[in-house]
DNA sequence: AGTGGGATCTGT
DNA sequence: CAGATCCCACTA
């Protein structure tokens, strides 16, 4: 079981974050790797495929780590590879992945995840409707159940929650042009929405929102 | 010590 | 498009 390490995040935000769409996200509840010995019981790993993602740097106004270091967003200042969860509007959390060298204050939001089946997902409904079960930031910490408790730890097997690099046949997708990305402005920001951060995967269901 | 607003989501 | 709902960062 191979996950992205800690090198891999140390680059811009602007970098990782089209990068890490097609890549994994893992998230083990139970005790043991792959724990489906017990059908129907709530364990074992949910995981899915990352379709959206929004880059936050350094000097843009819309990052939490814009102003200064505080207690909310040191996480983010943490070296590439570790999480930063935070909570929103009294509701919801955002699920981040810590990006660049140790000091800089910047993260990729992963948006919007494509879900793989899993007895924990049981009364998901229709087909449909469990598409659109991690189409969103909010919903997707509400899927994988990640709150603060999850917040500035290593994305690696030992911490229970970690991310897989693109599957061969997933990067060659992307590479030939099979698997379209597009890149556009970030939302629900009231600055810095001019950037052009946030990259989807054209043809997922998951994406949270298209023009 | 008080307060305004926020990287969201759902239903009207 | 309003409302839920809490925490925090900033001002005084």
């Amino acid at each position: 079981m191979t996950h992205l390490t800690p090198d891999w995040f140390q680059r811009p935000a602007t970098e990782v974050a089209p990068d890490l769409l097609g890549c994994t996200i893992v998230r083990q509840f139970g005790q043991f790797d792959s724990d489906d010995r017990f059908p129907g019981r709530i364990s074992g790993c949910l995981s899915g495929r990352i379709v959206e993602t929004e880059a936050y740097e350094p000097g843009d106004p819309a990052c939490h780590a814009y102003r200064r270091r505080t207690e909310r967003n040191a996480a983010m200042f943490a070296p590439g590879g570790h999480s930063y969860i935070y909570l929103i509007y009294g509701v919801y959390h955002c699920f981040n992945v810590v990006t660049d060298g140790e000091g800089v204050g910047s993260a990729v939001l992963i948006r919007a995840l494509e879900l793989e089946p899993h007895p924990r997902l049981a009364q998901a409904g229709t087909p449909k409707q469990f598409q659109r079960l991690a189409a969103g930031p909010g919903k997707l910490c509400q899927v994988l159940d990640l709150d603060r408790t999850w917040n500035g730890l290593p994305l690696e097997p030992k911490s229970g929650l970690w991310i897989e690099p693109r599957s061969i046949l997933v990067q060659k997708a992307i590479e030939v042009g099979r698997e379209p990305i597009v890149q556009t402005t970030r939302i629900g920001l009231s600055q810095g929405k001019e950037y052009p951060w946030r990259w989807y995967l054209a043809r997922s269901p998951a994406v949270s929102k298209k023009p």
